[in-house]
DNA sequence: AGCACGCCGACT
DNA sequence: GTCGGCGTGCTC
């Protein structure tokens, strides 16, 4: 038997298949979608086997190593997937594989030098190998570089091996547990007279007290107050046993979530759900958009679908974006659906991830709740697919495999003839395009439940603030708005938006700006430690005292934080009481949830934070939201700034007066006659719509065009100039008429980590040869050995120029 | 990617 | 003469 093998190199000219034997004593295990070790050349590599066969052309073919996994961990699906995936975004099929999969099923690897001939070693050299009899190389160049040229020596002439090892990152988290063993020798224990043995007796009490089974160990401990060795020698003696067994670690323990029942839903709902259940019941694959305004109840409306693929024995996933997904998004499935919900997110551990994923492989859930890669999950039942804010950003992966989650569940629903539900208060331009040309069905939610009236939203123009006299970064409407909220102990969330707004530092005397001397790009400051630091390359240096140009000490922090917000509030309010979200306050572990929890609790009048505040957040209490710079995205080069703006304040607006009490919105900005303000403000979709169609059509952008975007970087800026206008000249030759090639420019960010930057953009229709020419493209400079060291990557839909 | 093989300059 | 620089090509 052979099996065709992917090998664990992210490199063009391995980008395939390689046959291996697979040994006869694993024959019968070997299948498709399965990890193996493998040799390859000198080394041991980690690889999936894609197929099995009977026969194979190439001679001289070597054995399996080891097969990983005792199931396979693609399926046949995922197989198919991983190859369209890999296609379509230009990326290695080692790439897409790996991207379907938690973080700790890749593989590391270790070189090992062992000893053969131990007479031969010098006591110098002897000494360093350990019991085990090896030793690692990463241990040689980090402490004994001086002996490598030996042992290197002593491998040629064959005292010493080398081995290559394969690791997995995964650690299946094992508990012990103890039990009581032998009843005689416990209760001659019991009874002994003395102080003597007295944690050991307490440690068989407790597990006489308790019915007969296994505790963990941890917990034992803990009642008796007993240690290890207590229990280690009662374990000697036989009186009790431990065991180790592997658990799950479990990130919701111990939380207590509520079960909900079914909510009736609104005859608006009713009408929406309706063809998604039709979908369901007809086993057909649909794509349903559910434009639904924020508080209009899109969530009931999944979790009913999601019942009625349960009832019929499939799955479900659920997307949500990372930044919204919260607890209390999770636990709205929780306790709808309770343990059959595995959660999937970036704020797991790496083996949480893995446990999680583990019990959807094992068949132990059937709706996992997740981001982007969450669409992944390897279900072999999908009955449904639900990406809740599919405008989203986060759903499209910035790097390989430059994919979208809207595109691989739109592939997972044709597959298995199943729903795909697109939920937004403001989709995606893109999506209410096919929507409207019947490609997706439309099912519009335009009203809040109970018929709560949508906030009403009011725009200050700051510019007549300072006019008025008001230099501070509050309104006047504002700051009586949030006083009288504070007075009726209702709550109000403020919301700085950063985005194209960074904090950097200026020097008022000559204008220097600091910038990072590896990107085009400044550098942001962060005041708790004091330092500047670059976004894009992780860059760091200490804060200068003077300026660096002029020498000036006028060198001062610029930009709005929200520190500098939040010690602005405390003086003008300072009877409020805030909480503080960004990046800084949720870095730790669990402490967004803290925050969020003891807000909801009512210990602060006032959440002030950035984007990560904007989604999902329900708080009753909740009744101003007030937006302090809605503007500063819309000064980005980004032909999507006004969609994204209008997005970010319908998000925001939606997070007041959901419940009883009734919301007010005050937006604050310098340009805020822009349409997407006003437009958002008047909660008006349809003609933001149409009004930034319009605008889209005029430029040419998506969703009239598809992007496809060539990057090409390298650390001379002549051999990037030079390789884009070959890469052009060779586009301009084969596109058809109705393309349009623009380029070679610089990139939106010049500099990146000390490389040039510069891309080829093709605006689209239909170019079906388009893929195939940019990997020619890639190919050629890859085999051209007069330029070294460039880097290009194609995306055939691009969604960001950045 | 990483490793071996192999062909040229710098040194004992 | 040998050591080691990195350019080239291969990995079932």
């Amino acid at each position: 038997m052979i099996a065709a093998v992917v090998v664990d190199v992210p490199s063009g000219s391995v980008n395939k298949t390689f046959d291996y034997k697979v040994p006869p004593g694993l024959e019968n295990w070997a299948e498709p979608g399965m990890r193996v070790i493998v040799p390859f050349g000198p080394r041991k590599l980690q690889g999936f086997i894609l197929a099995v066969k009977q026969s194979s052309s190439v001679k001289g073919i070597k054995n399996i190593t080891e097969i990983l996994d005792p199931l396979p961990v693609l399926t046949p699906e995922l197989i198919d997937l991983g190859q369209w995936l890999a296609e379509n975004t230009l990326s290695f099929y080692i790439t897409a594989y790996q991207a379907m999969l938690p973080a700790a099923m890749k593989a590391t690897y270790e070189k090992f030098f062992t000893v053969l001939r131990p007479e031969m070693l010098s006591s110098e050299v002897s000494v360093l190998f350990s019991a085990s009899g090896e030793l690692s190389l990463n241990e040689v160049t980090k402490n004994h570089v001086h002996l490598l040229k030996k042992l290197q020596e002593l491998t040629k002439t064959g005292v010493l091996d080398v081995v290559y090892k394969v690791k997995d990152k995964a650690n299946k988290k094992k508990v012990k547990f103890v039990s009581l063993g032998n009843k005689t020798e416990a209760e001659e224990l019991l009874n002994q007279n003395g102080k003597r043995a007295e944690k050991q007796k307490a440690v068989i009490s407790e597990l006489l007290s308790r019915p007969p089974g296994e505790y963990s160990l941890q917990e034992i401990l803990h009642e008796t107050g007993a240690s290890l060795s207590s229990v280690q020698s009662l374990c000697k003696k036989g009186a009790v046993y431990i065991e180790e067994k592997e658990v799950y670690r479990d990130p919701y323990q111990g939380r207590n979530i509520k079960q909900t029942e079914p909510l009736p839903l609104t005859e608006n709902q009713q009408n929406a759900i309706t063809p998604v259940l039709d979908s369901i019941e007809n086993n057909e694959h649909q794509t349903i958009l559910v434009h639904g305004v924020t508080g209009s109840g899109k969530t009931e409306i999944y979790l009913q679908s999601i019942q009625s693929v349960l009832d019929k024995g499939k799955e479900a996933i659920v997307l949500v974006p990372e930044i919204s997904l919260t607890p209390q998004m999770v636990n709205r499935f929780k306790g709808r659906f309770g343990s059959s919900v595995a959660v999937l997110h970036s704020a797991l551990s790496i083996g949480e991830k893995y446990d999680e994923w583990r019990k959807i492989l094992r068949k132990e859930v059937s709706v996992v709740v997740g981001a982007r890669s969450a669409v992944f999950a390897p279900f072999e039942n999908l009955g449904i697919v639900i990406i809740d804010e599919e405008h989203e950003s986060s759903y499209k992966q910035e790097d390989h495999p430059r994919y979208h989650a809207r595109d691989v569940a739109i592939w997972r629903g044709k597959y298995h003839s199943c729903p795909i539900v697109l939920g937004s208060a403001t989709p995606a331009l893109e999506t209410y395009a096919r929507a409207q040309k019947g490609r997706y069905q439309l099912a519009e939610l335009s009203s809040r439940v109970h018929s709560n009236p949508m906030p009403e939203v009011t725009i200050v123009d700051m510019r007549d603030e300072l006019k008025k006299g008001n230099r501070s970064m509050f309104s006047n409407e504002l700051m009586e708005k949030l006083k009288a909220g504070i007075e009726k102990g209702e709550q109000s969330v403020l919301f700085l938006n950063r985005r194209g707004y960074a904090s950097f530092i200026l020097c008022r005397d000559c204008g220097y700006v600091a910038q990072c001397p590896h990107c085009d790009i400044s550098l942001t400051y962060h005041k708790r430690y004091g330092e500047l630091k670059c976004h894009y390359c992780g860059y760091k240096e200490i804060t200068p005292s003077a300026c660096p140009s002029c020498s000036s000490e006028h060198i001062r922090f610029f930009g709005t934080g929200t520190q500098k917000v939040e010690e602005e509030l405390a003086k003008v309010l300072p009877e409020a009481r805030v909480i503080r979200m960004d990046v800084d306050t949720t870095s730790k572990k669990g402490s967004h949830e803290k925050l969020l929890t003891s807000f909801g609790e009512g210990e602060a009048d006032i959440l002030l934070g950035t984007q990560m505040i904007a989604k999902g957040l329900d708080f009753p209490k909740v009744t101003l939201v007030g937006v302090l710079a809605a503007d500063t995205m819309l000064h980005l080069p980004d032909f999507r700034a006004s969609e994204k703006t209008f997005q970010l304040l319908t998000q925001v607006s939606g997070r007041a007066g959901r419940h009883e009490l009734e919301g007010k919105v005050i937006v604050q900005g310098y340009d805020v006659e822009h349409y997407s303000i006003q437009l958002a403000s008047q909660h008006d979709y349809l003609s933001f719509y149409n009004h930034e169609m319009k605008t889209r059509k005029l430029h040419q952008y998506p969703p009239f065009y598809y992007l496809g975007l060539l990057t090409f970087s390298h650390l001379e800026l002549m051999q990037v100039v030079e390789a884009s206008e070959k890469a052009a000249s060779f586009l301009s030759k084969r596109l058809s008429p109705d393309s349009l090639l623009l380029g070679p420019v610089t990139s939106p960010i010049a500099r990146v980590k000390d490389r040039y930057r510069y891309q080829v953009m093709i605006k689209y229709k239909n170019e079906p040869e388009l893929r195939n020419w940019f990997e020619e493209i890639i190919a050629h400079f890859q085999k051209d050995k007069s330029i070294k060291d460039l880097q290009i990557t194609g995306e055939l839909n691009a969604q960001t120029l950045m």
